[in-house]
Formats: structure tokens, C-alpha cells, sequence
DNA sequence: TTCCTTTATCGTATAATTACGATATACGAT
DNA sequence: ATCGTATATCGTAATTATACGATAAAGGAA
């Protein structure tokens, strides 16, 4: 029984799919936006800002990076993350990219429901 | 231990990661894509191009009717479903608005990791 | 009415996600 | 060398997601 079948879609679904679903959780919204704002790579500060315990924050810029949307250097209390300007750009473009094939041959009288 | 904490978030916030949650699957973003192509609510047709059994791709259709990204009337056999164009306008809007947020003030330089 | 086709839902199994406390680790400061 | 602070990781628990077969439900055709 295999839980998982990415493998079957293509290339880019799987890149757009991984990157909404990193982005699919209000807390790395948010922590991509302080991220932004402060345009510096604090990370205690992120935890001070959240409603969340340390451990939890840590599990969500794991999965940021994982994903690629922020960068990091870990090493000891001097963890170090800022956003990463390249992949959001390449975000951007595939979903712009996406938005444009779903919504220019959708009307609203097109729209059957 | 709540195991959910999304309350603690800003409605903007949520809305947003509940799109983005709807999108992060391969075969929710394939749908998508077959209903903007094909301009009309056929149903079976996306169980033929998908890799997925026809009990699975119900359930991704359910997730998003939920998050309000297509629209669909569901009566025995004859379901229609379809894009929803005001909602996709809204969600598009609204990454537009992230990306903007994120990115304008990040430079090549000023990213630090 | 009786079949057939289509689709949703149920039941179930497995895996991943979310969250937190506790602990380990790693570095700077004393 | 020891202490303190900051951060990652471990362990754990609860919830949700993913996937599918089997079944139910609902309508059209015979």
C-alpha cells in the first residue's frame, strides 16, 4: 500500500506541490515574513514572536529549508536564517505560471456550477 | 497538547495556508489544471488521467471543494465540477501580496546565510 | 422495475504533520 | 575549565493526510 505517489506527477507539480505545502501552515507564513521584514537572520527573535514553543519553531524552519524557501547556517547558538531570494523568485514565476494557466480560459459565464 | 494552533494566526494568514495546503499535493494541482483545460465539470475524466484510484481522487476533489478553489454540484451520478475563478482571483491576489512582502526587500546582497 | 454506470462514502492501514517537554550540543563569556 | 545561553534533536502523543478496496446511493436506460 504505498501512502505516497508523487513519483507519478511530473516534475514541476511535484516542485510547485512541494513548495505550497511548505508554505501551507500560518506559522511559516509568518515566520517567512518576519524573515523578510527584519532582512536579517535572527531566530531567537522568531520564537519571541510566535505563539509557538522552541522546539515547534525549529521543526517549521526545518521544513523551510527543506523546501528551499529560506537559507541557513546551523552551527551552535549561532543559527543564522534568512530568506532565499532565488527560490521565491522561482516560487513566483510557477505560480504566476499556474495562475495563468487555470484563470485565462476561465470566464464567469464559463464557470458551469 | 493541542495538536492545532492555527487560531493563534492572523486570518490572512490562515486563508492563505489553507489555500496553499489545498494546492501542496501533485494530484490536486493536476486537477486543477485538467478543469481550467478542459472549461467544463467532468469528473470521471480526471480519474482517467490521473494515477490514482477513483475512491482517492474523490477525497481530492472533497479537499478542494473545501477550501473553496473549484465548485461542484454533486447529485448520484452526474457530478460537475469546476473552477472557481473568484476564489483563484482572491488566492492569486493574495500570493501576490505575500510575494511582495517577501521579496522587495531582500536583495542578492543583503542575504546573509 | 431491473440493470448499469457513475460517484461519494465507509472502513482501514500506513505515513506524515503538529506540538511540546526534555535533553543534548555547541559556542561565548567568565 | 566551567557556566550560561541558544538552538537542534529526541521521544512521544494526538491529529491529519494519503491511498485503496468495498459498498452505498442515485440517476439513466432497457
Amino acid at each position: 500500500m504505498a501512502v505516497h505517489k508523487k513519483e507519478a506527477f511530473s516534475a514541476s507539480e511535484q516542485r510547485l506541490a512541494d513548495w505550497t505545502k511548505a508554505l501551507g501552515h500560518p506559522a511559516r507564513i509568518a515566520i517567512l515574513q518576519v524573515l523578510a521584514k527584519r532582512n536579517s537572520c535572527i531566530c531567537g527573535e522568531i520564537v519571541e514572536v510566535l505563539p509557538l514553543a522552541q522546539a515547534t519553531v525549529s521543526q517549521h524552519l526545518k521544513a523551510l529549508l527543506e523546501a528551499g524557501l529560506i537559507q541557513g547556517t546551523v552551527d551552535g547558538p549561532r543559527s543564522c536564517y534568512c530568506i532565499n531570494p532565488k527560490a521565491l523568485a522561482q516560487f513566483e514565476k510557477a505560480m504566476s505560471q499556474f495562475f495563468k494557466r487555470t484563470q485565462t480560459t476561465i470566464t464567469e459565464k464559463s464557470s458551469c456550477c
